[in-house]
DNA sequence: GGAAAATGATTAT
DNA sequence: TAATCCTTTTCCG
């Protein structure tokens, strides 16, 4: 998934190329064909995201709220204003795909027929977006939306003013250990499995660390490298933690062996001090750390 | 062809 | 904690 670093991504995407459109709103698979028909043909007023949750505005005061889950993903086509990332989501090979290049001869004439299961396809003038996989994808009130909002805890990626302060309070209130505590929505929004090992182990936190017993200092700092590392991961539509001098291999673009400290390196030696990276399970999800430069 | 895995979250037990 | 949902890709036979 698409951690949040996506979803921004996503209503950039949206914003740029479908902003100010009507748009036809169909689903192709059938499973939301009640909610594509309250929308279908309205124009597209805005896009928000928040954590890893998407809202897309329409002129008739609804929302299109879409969750991508584990594997949801859009894919993306349309003429030379289409020209960024063809997809966003659920990493098909590795992180996003480039546009294919159809040297720009305005050769575009309209979607191709769906493939697969396609629950939601957005068509302008201009290009389409299909969705699939999503675990959410409803029509909601602007009352709804806030809703959810209201459940949420900070969003690294929005920028408010005590977004530390607020991120610090969440974790201070919990007795949990803090690699649960970075995947809860209501603590921290838009945090995934990557981001949450890999910040920790660029804080040197050990991931059992209870909320409670973070300091306020460390709190401050752990926000702040959360807010470093996803906002290059919404400039780069892929996750990369690693600093330049602790990669073996100066490559560019970074190769994906060289993208992580901890994920997925289970059994591989530690990039700071050697050690064999590990592997547990913690809150039904895999947990990759540094037993010894994470020491507890 | 089938199983497993994948950057998630809710609901039930 | 476990079961469940959603879909595609990858790996194995």
């Amino acid at each position: 998934m698409p951690e949040g670093h996506s979803i921004h991504r996503l209503a950039r995407q949206f914003t740029s190329v479908f902003a100010g459109q009507a748009l036809q709103v169909s689903s192709p698979q059938g499973r939301f064909a009640a909610g594509a028909a309250r929308l279908d043909g309205h124009v597209l007023t805005g896009a928000q995201a928040h954590g890893k949750q998407l809202f897309l505005e329409f002129d008739n005061d609804l929302f299109l709220r879409i969750h991508l889950g584990l594997y949801g993903a859009f894919d993306f086509g349309g003429d030379e204003s289409f020209r960024g990332a063809s997809s966003i989501g659920a990493p098909r090979r590795v992180g996003e795909q480039e546009a294919p290049d159809d040297g720009g001869l305005g050769t575009y004439t309209g979607p191709p027929p769906p493939k697969g299961a396609v629950r939601v396809r957005l068509v302008s003038p201009h290009g389409w977006a299909d969705l699939r996989g999503p675990t959410a994808c409803e029509v909601i009130t602007d009352e709804e939306r806030h809703v959810v909002l209201q459940r949420l805890g900070p969003d690294p990626l929005q920028q408010a003013k005590d977004g530390a302060e607020d991120f610090a309070r969440r974790l201070a209130s919990r007795g949990s250990p803090i690699a649960a505590l970075l995947m809860n929505q209501e603590v921290l929004a838009g945090v995934g499995n990557v981001y949450r090992a890999e910040v920790l182990f660029r804080q040197r936190i050990s991931p059992w660390t209870t909320g409670r017993s973070v300091q306020p200092e460390q709190a401050h700092a752990l926000w702040n490298d959360v807010v470093d590392v996803m906002a290059d991961g919404v400039a780069q539509g892929r996750i990369v933690t690693t600093l330049p001098g602790d990669r073996s291999d100066q490559a560019e673009p970074v190769p994906v062996s060289e993208a992580h400290y901890v994920y997925k390196r289970q059994g591989l030696p530690c990039r700071i001090c050697g050690t064999d990276i590990a592997l547990t399970e913690m809150a039904a999800r895999k947990l990759y750390w540094c037993p010894s430069c994470q020491a507890g």
